[in-house]
DNA sequence: TGTTTTGATTGATATATATCAATTTCCTGA
DNA sequence: TCAGGAAATTGATATATATCAATCAAAACA
């Protein structure tokens, strides 16, 4: 265990900034109690959907993927930044994992028992509250995922999930993707040779610039154009 | 307005059976007292994506429909019938639907005004877990959708809506469909001709007998295998 | 009762996408 | 530095599915 992790608290902690603003000092030194840190290297699995999900994990460094593996294909569900946690639908129905996680880069997360969280469900109704947003937040993103993945077609998917990086995980423009082109597929709904040849296509028309993993949106306008379209 | 329908309340409604039973007597009166009866013809509109969403719904009579206005098409994300409410994410986010309800037999339906709902999650505990064990079932429900509208082709995607109406919507076998067949296109992501097509496939097959509007699933087994396979 | 309209069905065709196979590039470890 | 393996890329082909157009059945209507 790294000891520079083992001095950290969740007082002082950036996961505060998210839903854990509304908790006390008190409530967060129970949190951190019961907390525990792990480092994961690329590729490493942290949980496997249908396995009990005994906390909840909050990353902390890195990023990872939650995907549901289904018949013979991933899905990706989507990426996970610090600071942001993972806390699937199974812990208030049957205690099970219903996707699987993984590092895509090396990472950290702290492990919370899972009871501690949902007793402070129950006494705190202002971390509730902020809980029942966040999962409803999450729900409006999966539909627009499914509306994505089931109505456009492949450029449109491409698109879509450009945006979702460049917006929402990496941040940046021109920005450097940490996952395969596989993950990408997986992410899309699609197979891999599918993702690449988009990719290339849109490479071609000069709306990318492509080096590597590193992705450049030049045209944004006819990106958007494309992702509307379908 | 039905008379019928105001000399009822919220204490000796079905809805108890539902989330609803965590619930105090003097609580259920607070809700009947924000309560009012709607009644809706089969194809009227209960509410539209991107209005707002002052109150939650409960069912009361008949069947509904909610669904995303896509590109073009129409994804269907379940049916609602009696007794269950519909209860969008938006609610807690933006306070707008992020789909569309619409009747699809002739249907009653409550409505209760959502800040009245958001008072009790914070003041019931009880009433808050059961509430979010609900929308975590809902979550699980739409990753099992979007595994099967992504992963399977379409024979397998029809099987799964089949079971779906047999199992969790008519619960009888064989069952007349109340909806049309660009509905079962629209539930399992297709054109309503690859709909009609897999059906009357399904039906040279063996595994189906269909009139008209009733279905009966002949071949348990063989339509399970098809699930699987894809 | 006939007429109109709507939904269901069928067939022919076009097209999006997956699959398979063959290279090529990149990265890792000895 | 090289060898081996994994990932990325490309091309050729097969196939699932949508689309278009026509017909048919059934329900609403006057």
């Amino acid at each position: 265990m790294n000891k520079m992790q083992d001095l950290e608290n969740c007082k002082n902690c950036n996961c505060k900034t998210s839903i854990f603003k509304s908790l006390s000092t008190e409530e967060l030194e129970q949190i951190n109690k019961g907390r525990y840190t792990v480092n994961y290297k690329a590729g490493e699995i942290l949980f496997k959907q249908g396995t009990p999900s005994p906390h909840f994990v909050c990353l902390t460094k890195g990023l990872a993927k939650l995907y549901i593996e289904g018949y013979g294909k991933n899905l990706i569900l989507s990426l996970v930044k610090p600071v942001d946690y993972i806390f699937g639908p199974g812990t208030y129905v049957d205690n099970r994992h219903y996707y699987s996680a993984a590092a895509v880069e090396d990472t950290t997360a702290c492990l919370v028992d899972v009871n501690i969280f949902k007793q402070l469900v129950r006494e705190n109704p202002d971390f509730a509250e902020e809980f029942i947003c966040r999962v409803s937040r999450q729900a409006i993103f999966n539909f627009d995922q499914v509306v994505s993945l089931t109505q456009k077609q492949m450029p449109g998917r491409i698109a879509d999930v450009l945006f979702y990086l460049r917006d929402k995980i990496y941040e940046k423009n021109p920005f450097e993707i940490s996952i395969s082109r596989q993950d990408l597929a997986d992410l899309s709904g699609m197979s891999k040779e599918s993702s690449i040849r988009i990719l290339k296509e849109l490479k071609d028309e000069g709306i990318l610039r492509i080096t590597g993993n590193t992705i450049e949106i030049l045209n944004e306008k006819q990106l958007r154009q494309i992702s509307q379209t379908g």
